[in-house]
DNA sequence: TTGACGTGAAACCATTTGGTTGTATAATAA
DNA sequence: TTATTATACAACCAAATGGTTTCACGTCAA
């Protein structure tokens, strides 16, 4: 859990815990204690996440008096959406090899 | 690395030897060894890997003769695809953002 | 100025992860 | 029949992961 190596989007994304802190954080800027109330971690654990997000680069935090803010930053997500992109006919081919089983029946 | 628990489709993907398996997998059948070769780690290795690809549904596999082959099945990533849309606008809201930025510009 | 609040940082810890080597066994090629 | 090939399985290992507790420190409200 150290957070000196930069981390992949792939692997940062792989925790339900940081997939609920970035759904939390989708449209609204919200400090670490408010969110560590929705989870049954600990304060520190949630920092923990948030600091591989960030290195990520799916948050992004700034100080503001005593709190640090984190907010949603989504684009290397459309890393993952253009990995995903390769794959979609795959699972598209299963639809329409249905489809053709489905017409051949009527 | 064992076997028994479900695995989680964005964990299977997390890695990036598994993510390589799939692609290779992309479209036609291969066997372990044959898989093997073109990763620098060992074939047991790979083969634990395939078991976690398996167990989170990418893959099936069958044994024909002597050898395992296994194939591609990407039916779940659309999971993926699913969370991934409720993220789409947040990207591209920079995208209009910056539009309208340029705009004003013009 | 004094607590309470919000965070940062350090030290630890158990489990999981990704990997290895070695042995056993069924299928195939000579 | 005898190697050789392709796996399977068990045992083991170091490092990474997700978590904890404790203590220190700046900020803010009374």
């Amino acid at each position: 859990m150290e957070q000196s190596p930069r981390y992949d989007v792939f692997q940062a994304v792989a925790d339900p815990t940081r997939r609920k802190l970035l759904e939390m954080l989708a449209g609204k800027q919200l400090s670490i204690s408010t969110l560590s109330k929705d989870f049954s971690v600990s304060r520190t654990a949630i920092t923990k996440h948030l600091r591989i997000l960030e290195s990520a680069g799916l948050v992004q935090s700034q100080k503001v008096g005593r709190e640090r803010l984190y907010r949603l930053d989504a684009k290397p997500l459309q890393t993952v959406h253009h990995w995903l992109a390769f794959y979609e006919h795959f699972w598209e081919d299963k639809l329409s090899n249905l489809k053709k089983v489905v017409e051949k029946e009527l």
